[in-house]
DNA sequence: GACCAGGACCATT
DNA sequence: AATGGTCATGGT
């Protein structure tokens, strides 16, 4: 740390990183793009702005650092991505296909809480509702931070303390619904110390996933998700409606699958790097869902009739 | 206005 | 063990 000088800015050199992809894939809640082409997003409690380069990524804090190092962990930008879809099943098309279609998609490394209250906040929410949330929860009980834009005030995700302290009315208050209290009794257990999220990285994923799923209102998909967007654990595989329907379609000649099935079915077929696979083909068949694919009007109705 | 959204939980079978 | 209903809330 002698040698490196403080610097407000800071270029990660990588390849194979789309980084409007990866924060717009679900996976973190705190982004937005603004109208001048930069990202602007809180991480670890800091303002951080990031952009594609020709050659890599630029971030651009408030006030200089030294140490970029948790930007680096959380960008996950010494991952080469070639090794991961070298683990793919090359013969797959339905993920070759999205592979192809989301090139540069990545996988952050979150904070552990945040991820976790984020997720618990996500069941049936639509992805617009769950950054609605996490944003009023923030300005709700988050420290204020020193931001870009005087005008627009940024707020650090509040910890399990805090949200524990702030009650279950005030996350009710920030249109949380009967999420309210899934959160609000995950933040006393993690604030008292019956869960220790630390712990989790140096545990097995199915031990990790039991401890998780001590939580309220966390099950086995809430669980997957934290162990994959935060902790990194490369197999895990959550299951929501839309993994649950391009598995169905693509993998089970469209019939409907029991989740214990399918999930047998993943951990065999996608291999080390299933996590990967598992956010490729998600944020493909939501980008097909979202499109009334092209003048699909009467005939044809269904891309493949395979329901009966 | 019906239907759906990165589910989990509880009460019935 | 395996379904079915229920829980808020906003977008389409």
């Amino acid at each position: 740390m002698a040698s490196e000088s403080a610097t407000i800015e800071k270029h990660f050199p990588v390849a194979d990183y789309n980084l409007a992809v990866t924060l717009a894939s679900g996976q973190a809640f705190r982004w937005s793009l603004k109208p001048d082409g930069w990202w602007e997003g809180v991480v670890h409690g800091r303002c951080l702005r990031l952009r594609q380069t020709e050659t890599g990524l630029l971030a651009r804090l408030v006030r200089p650092a030294q140490d970029w190092l948790w930007l680096e962990h959380y960008l996950q930008t010494e991952l080469d991505l070639q090794t991961v879809l070298a683990t793919f099943p090359r013969n797959d098309i339905a993920l070759q296909t999205a592979v192809a279609s989301c090139r540069g998609l990545r996988l952050l490394r979150q904070n552990p809480w945040e991820c976790l209250a984020s997720f618990i906040l996500s069941s049936t929410k639509q992805i617009c509702q769950i950054e609605q949330c996490v944003e009023l929860i923030s300005r709700s009980l988050g420290q204020k931070l020193e931001s870009f834009d005087p005008a627009g005030e940024k707020f650090g995700f509040p910890d399990a303390a805090t949200v524990a302290a702030g009650g279950e009315e005030l996350l009710r208050a920030c249109k949380t619904g009967f999420r309210a209290k899934y959160l609000f009794g995950s933040a006393r257990m993690i604030a008292a110390g019956e869960v220790d999220l630390a712990s989790l990285a140096s545990m097995t994923l199915e031990e990790a996933r039991d401890q998780l799923t001590r939580l309220p209102g966390v099950g086995p998909k809430i669980a997957d998700c934290v162990l994959l967007f935060a902790y990194g654990f490369p197999r895990a595989f959550p299951v929501d409606v839309w993994v649950e329907r391009v598995v169905r379609e693509c993998y089970f000649n469209g019939r409907p699958v029991k989740r214990d099935r399918l999930v047998a079915f993943v951990e065999n077929h996608f291999g080390q790097r299933a996590g990967y696979a598992q956010q490729y083909l998600f944020h493909h068949r939501r980008m097909l869902g979202k499109i009334p694919a092209a003048a699909d009007t009467k005939p044809a109705a269904k891309r493949r009739g395979i329901a009966s």
